[in-house]
DNA sequence: GACAATAAACCGACTGGTTGGTATATTAAC
DNA sequence: GTTAATATACCAACCAGTCGGTTTATTGTC
């Protein structure tokens, strides 16, 4: 049996492969998932599966990539940007964000983050790749921040960047607490303390009991 | 040749391995990082191995109980904690946290933080040991901020333990965007972000421009 | 204090199974 | 009939863990 396609309803094995990828990656990390367990997941020979990919590291490439794509897509049809305000489009990222923190770990956790800890020295391709995915999200906010930074804190000190990038290290690190303590919930009051941040940055009044 | 201690000089085998596991699973991860890369690193033999651990499992639960052991008296015995003031001990902490990003990745990275990633769904009991490592470092920090809560923001509605754990999640993903891009420098200007939060929280004046 | 018996630490060859990757054959599409 | 997509069988390297045996340290006995 071979190409079985053709049948429009039926994704490409390609396609296949990246999906089953990046959910046995976020599971068990890169090198814990073997090409085995990629084709048994998808569904599909291993033929097939170096068929479409040279190695398992160009398939880890491919995913970090797709997983940049896909993420990007996702985030620009959120509804916090309709907000007028930048901080409220800002704040509003961050609260979809928390939002998102429910059911699953393998559903809400990042692909990129979890597989830089494994590849950063030994894998430098796959280790771009994530840290191309990561640094363009954040970029993806600097409009808002830039914004929000000159209506309600323009002489501060600290740069547009260095923030955007600090609320990836906090959503980053909340995942990891949520994976070792298997409570969803420490992952959402570390978020809690980021939006309260955000506010006390712009003197939007944080929690009460702050002044 | 065996047994060849009692020269008080030469550390023992365990003790070898266990930092031979520390130094490799925080460059390469768990699954990466194999029983033959471990001996040879620690100069002992697999039989050694094998008659001090009785699997790579156990290993991996033994360096991170270590870990939790060994930063512990570190952190214990850090200059931070002469503060009079609760509120002086604890930024003291953080500023100590981001004062030895320094140097190397492999010489400041979390071995439990980087170890989660790729066992929390496959390896419940080193995830276990991992967890019990972050939690007990935080717990750590509470005393002194619950102090510095009574002290500055009695009202403040967030939770002691709650700020104790945010401040490692961002030291955590300060460690997954130092790795992504190779640059040291973001993981200090997260933990900045972090300082300075903590300052607007107990109105400390943060950096200049927030009002 | 000599020495035999026992225990603890250690070694490296070996094993069964796994891994990423290859070779080759088969099928479908144009 | 050429080409792209798929399948299966296979391979050499590697992996965690085993095993039989050696060397050193400790302990009990005289």
């Amino acid at each position: 049996m071979a190409r079985p396609i053709t049948d429009s309803s039926k994704k490409p094995s390609r396609e296949l492969l990246l999906e089953a990828a990046t959910e046995l990656i976020r599971t068990n990390g890169y090198t814990s998932t073997t090409v085995d367990d990629l084709c048994q997941k998808a569904g599909v020979s291993k033929g097939t599966f170096f068929h479409n990919f040279i190695s398992k590291e160009e398939l880890a490439i491919s995913a970090a990539n797709r997983w940049s794509e896909m993420t990007s897509g996702f985030f620009r049809s959120a509804p916090y940007h309709q907000h007028k305000d930048p901080f409220d489009r800002f704040l509003g990222y961050v609260s979809f964000r928390k939002e998102i923190l429910k059911g699953d770990l393998r559903d809400f956790t990042c692909l990129v983050g979890t597989m830089v800890q494994e590849v950063y020295s030994s894998h430098p391709e796959i280790n771009q790749a994530c840290y191309q995915s990561i640094a363009t999200h954040a970029e993806n906010l600097e409009a808002d921040i830039e914004a929000t930074k000159k209506l309600y804190a323009p002489k501060a000190t600290w740069t547009v960047k260095s923030l955007a990038l600090h609320t990836q290290a906090v959503l980053q690190g909340a995942f990891i607490l949520a994976k070792a303590s298997g409570d969803v919930k420490l992952a959402s009051e570390s978020v809690d303390h980021l939006e309260n941040y955000i506010r006390l940055l712009f003197n939007k009044a944080g929690l009460p009991g702050e002044k």
